[in-house]
DNA sequence: GGGTTTTATGCAATCGATTACATTTATTTT
DNA sequence: AAAATAAATGTAATCGATTGCATAAAACCC
């Protein structure tokens, strides 16, 4: 019997007779003989696998989303390559090993410092390239986004009707496309509100819990402090009430926090925190559907434009926002 | 010029005239070849990259490992591939096509729950496997592992010199390993401080949030309730903290409380957690450079002795534990 | 039963690099 | 300068699967 018949029983089991496909898997069990993915993807010109970008592995933000792009990719027998986009391009050019066709039949990058000229310098559309949760502004290349500016307004507005006038926010790093994202939903909610948009209270971070604490002292430093305060992420949400429990300050009684996120944690914080739920394992799955079919069409969007999606916010009601005193409600 | 000449030209640079070299190099320039590593791993034997099988991604504790595994792997040019054992088991017999040699040079497993067996019947020593964090009971296989026992002793230990007399514990998941050895090391703390082991303040858990409160609403319908309880993980230990404060019930005014991990939110918790700290990003690397040494001698353990490691447990003290109340100084 | 169509299998080229061996070219030695 | 040695390059086989084309075998038709 033929290599190509072997082939065929396992790739194309119908080209086949019968009998011998009964033949050739009985073989296959005997001898416990597994096609060799190395050769199968060479010939084939793919490499089965697809590389996702990540800014910080560490971040446990991204885990969630790594796991509904695991589970959307080994759906349709892909593997996942995971690269930390950040460390990666520290060392001086190893990004680029990643970008190249040879390397994986796609690539969903999680980093959106990473631009589209930067991608087409290195693969002139092969491998196709998605974007999730962040993306490079004004890229023409396609991405799964969630309504950030929309979901910081929902922040805004839910403490607006609480009878909150002074309301401050935490930034996110001053690069990052959520940041300001986040930032103009913000503004545009207070506008929309009639509040005027107070610079100082806006707190410089970085996402992380550290920075949320950092803002708290900024918050106690202040001769007159906003009442109630978004953050563009639930870490800092978290941080910022924590420091401000070690100052004795509680949260919500002399200040309601809004986080971002809904990561597991806000739940079971103390106080919960209400924040805006950003359903990160579908984002993952969903950058990951995208991507296979951009694979399977040959790179080519069938109709032209971009599979971009943006999946809507929702706001989650917990203990770390109550209606504003009365100095508030005048 | 032969593509020989180029080959050599790029993986063994000198054995080409110098000349030769930077034409090569020049024309690699110019035309933007890369080497295709599909063709180089058919050729070499080898596929250029470790498989990491993770119980279940979307848990933010492993994302530290998996970054230490990165960053280590990253180094040596292999790529990192992410498999979710549990999801790729549950689709009959997925997680195998992992297992051969001609998907991984390499496998490092998170998953206690797959056996040296399991590996062996797939496998026959080629890829190497190394498990880090988890392991398989009496495996031959090399681990690299934390101090599970002594962190857990250290913690009682804590407790006790803080004059706590009755300690509780919020065990992990019933079937995994690291339940067992924490478990054995309070046992065996309290048994060192001559207190008794009682088994009713030894509450069910599997590391989440929702057992920790789980345990909490335990803890509450109890008579004779322990003053100090230590858990399995940082996640119950935020879990039982909080659903205790829903009951009005205050950390570590009325209950003790001590983790497990020490992972990032745990400083910020409120109050601050006293948890095992462990170097989670470290366990990572290791178990990367260990099967990187595996993979570079053959799959043979120089000496014999499998190159297993047990990493130390460090105590970090903040503020959810305090000397018990005077009814237990007697 | 002979001719025609359909189905099943084999042959051999191919994917793109690596490398043992052969050959050519350069360098050293006497 | 010829011989001996060393260095550089080329030739061609190889890794293990896939697949276009050719051929053989079976099924069908009148």
């Amino acid at each position: 019997m033929s290599t190509a018949t072997v082939s065929r029983a396992l790739s194309a089991p119908d080209r086949v007779a019968e009998a011998t496909r009964h033949a050739v898997m009985a073989a296959i069990e005997r001898t416990g003989y597994r096609v060799n993915q190395t050769a199968r993807n060479l010939r084939r010109q793919r490499t089965g696998a697809i590389v996702v970008l990540v800014p910080n592995i560490g971040n446990p933000f991204f885990s969630r989303v790594l796991a509904g792009i695991e589970a959307a990719a080994s759906r349709e027998g892909l593997n996942v390559l995971i690269a930390d986009s950040q460390q990666a391009q520290a060392r001086d050019g190893q990004l680029r090993n990643y970008l190249h066709d040879n390397r994986a039949d796609g690539i969903i990058s999680l980093d959106g410092s990473l631009s589209d000229g930067f991608f087409a310098a290195a693969n002139r559309g092969r491998p196709p390239v998605v974007y999730a949760c962040e993306w490079s502004p004004g890229t023409r290349l396609p991405s799964i986004r969630f309504d950030n500016e929309g979901g910081a307004a929902l922040a805004v507005r839910h403490l607006v009707e609480l009878g909150h006038r002074r309301i401050g926010h935490i930034l996110g790093p001053a690069d990052n496309v959520l940041t300001h994202a986040r930032q103009a939903g913000v503004e545009r909610a207070l506008d929309a509100c009639g509040l005027a948009v107070r610079r100082d209270w806006f707190f410089e971070g970085d996402f992380s819990l550290a920075a949320g604490a950092r803002a708290a002292q900024a918050w106690l430093g202040m001769a007159e402090r906003p009442s109630a305060v978004t953050a563009s992420s639930d870490e800092m949400a978290c941080g910022f009430m924590s420091e401000l429990h070690r100052a004795g300050v509680a949260v919500p009684r002399d200040v309601s926090v809004v986080g971002f996120d809904d990561i597991d944690i806000s739940e079971r914080f103390i106080p919960g925190l209400t924040t805006i739920r950003q359903p990160r394992q579908e984002i993952g799955g969903r950058a990951a559907s995208v991507l296979i079919g951009l694979i399977a069409g040959g790179g080519q969007s069938d109709d032209g434009a971009p599979a971009s999606e943006m999946l809507p916010a929702t706001l989650v009601v917990r203990g770390s926002t109550q209606p504003a005193g009365s100095m508030e409600l005048r």
